[in-house]
DNA sequence: GATAACTCTATACACTGTATGCCGATGAGA
DNA sequence: TCTCATCGGCATACAGTGTATAGAGTTATC
């Protein structure tokens, strides 16, 4: 499967395996000890445990009773095994759009997405920018666009909304991560020390800034439920404004 | 200067050096050959041109005259020369708000920390969920809190559009360095390889997924300018949605 | 002047992704 | 059925990473 003459290509098969792509290639060699799910069930298990930092060939490879060459039958370089296990774990979840108003579907895709990048953390490290990659992820943008459409929204606007949604969300779930790793870990986290460090330091920090540090008071003690309602909150406002604010004007 | 007790208080006082905090200890060996604005000068420079991927220490060292072992006394370990090179490329230009209206304000702001991120590629590429960290990213962010308070923005919601902008600046940086990578190097980007080779294996690729490919037909030959419409277009939501939508529920 | 503190170099180590060569298993063509 | 190109998996190797360690040489303090 892999050395069909451009990796590239073989690359994209298995990306799509589960959508009527055939792997191409007659197969002549002796037969694969894994499929290519025990492989990315393996590699997700890795980055859900140890995040992407922790995610080597080696490492993966050992988990399958592998070498880290062993890998490359299965899924080509590092950077491919990224993208494969990018959209392993981006299954779209069946859900009714709950309505009655645009904000309430919205918010449910997006709280769904949250929830996604929750369970895989390191989702929201890969870089989102490079076009839509897998299956799943166009799944993903097809229902967002989905809802947009059948609640009649104007459709120039659309390319803006997609972009705020992704962007809060991914940044909403890099922070929550940030603390969920600061309070797994029993000692406090770099940025965490460094914060108070500041503030030990300039002393006068609070004068200097102080909107910053005013901000930084309503900061909710139960952060565990609060980047929930806050992309909730961010959807609101989109919302209202989406039905305002009209097309772009570039 | 370095090794007080206490390395990340160090840290911390490297980061505000200008800003009136001394670089404490005594010092007794030998003089620095270097200043530090130099090494973060020579930092920002191999990123702005190799990107992060190209920013080793022995690179930035070897810019400079020095081993990788060299570079410690000046910045420490190399997620601190991250975050000093961070700071150190951030500063905060001058201008007054445009008016005559919040949207104007902000679109400002905004406009002005994309160019920050055109010029420094790299930047969108670092962490920003984990708390501000130098004087320089605390100066745009208290910039920005001050617009929305001289505008009369409701206070409970100004945690979210801080969220909302900072996230859909970065993410539009993002995707304009991908798109300027790709057109920088004569050979077509891996990502958009992988986009075409996917066209070309799926085949039935916009009748699967029909409203993403209507979004990517509606993409604009002049990407160049388009993301700067974006931010603003985002903005005008943003703004429009503010008047409206009130205070978060939870 | 002695000594502690400091800068900078050289070396070394564990670890990364992956190129290369190998052996053995496999299936297609003769 | 024999042959041979093809493939899976392993061992090895290589360049590159961040940084720990040790030492040589320089500076300020006692």
């Amino acid at each position: 499967m892999s050395q069909a003459p451009d990796p590239i290509e073989a690359h994209v098969r298995r990306l799509w395996r589960h959508r009527g792509v055939e792997p191409a290639a007659p197969r002549r060699g002796p037969r694969r000890r894994l499929a290519l799910d025990d492989v990315l069930d393996a590699a997700v298990a890795v980055a859900d445990a140890d995040g992407l930092a922790g995610l080597s060939t080696r490492a993966v490879a050992g988990r399958l009773g592998l070498t880290a060459m062993g890998l490359y039958p299965y899924v080509g370089t590092k950077e491919q095994l990224l993208a494969l296990m990018e959209d392993h774990a981006s299954a779209l979840p069946s859900w009714d759009d709950p309505g009655p108003g645009l904000v309430d579907d919205l918010a449910a895709w997006a709280e769904r997405l949250f929830d996604l990048y929750r369970h895989h953390p390191w989702l929201a490290e890969l870089a989102w920018s490079e076009a839509p990659g897998g299956p799943h992820q166009q799944d993903w943008l097809e229902r967002l666009l989905g809802i947009l459409e059948r609640r009649r929204t104007p459709p120039a606007a659309r390319a803006a909304v997609v972009t705020a949604l992704y962007a809060v969300v991914r940044a909403t779930a890099q922070t929550d991560a940030a603390y969920g790793r600061a309070a797994a870990s029993g000692v406090a986290a770099a940025w965490l020390e460094r914060a108070r460090a500041t503030r030990r330091v300039v002393g006068d920090l609070a004068d200097r800034y102080p909107r910053s540090h005013a901000l930084g008071q309503h900061a909710p003690h139960d952060w565990r439920d609060a980047p929930r309602a806050s992309v909730r909150h961010v959807v609101e406002v989109l919302c209202h404004g989406l039905g305002t604010a009209g097309a772009p004007r570039a």
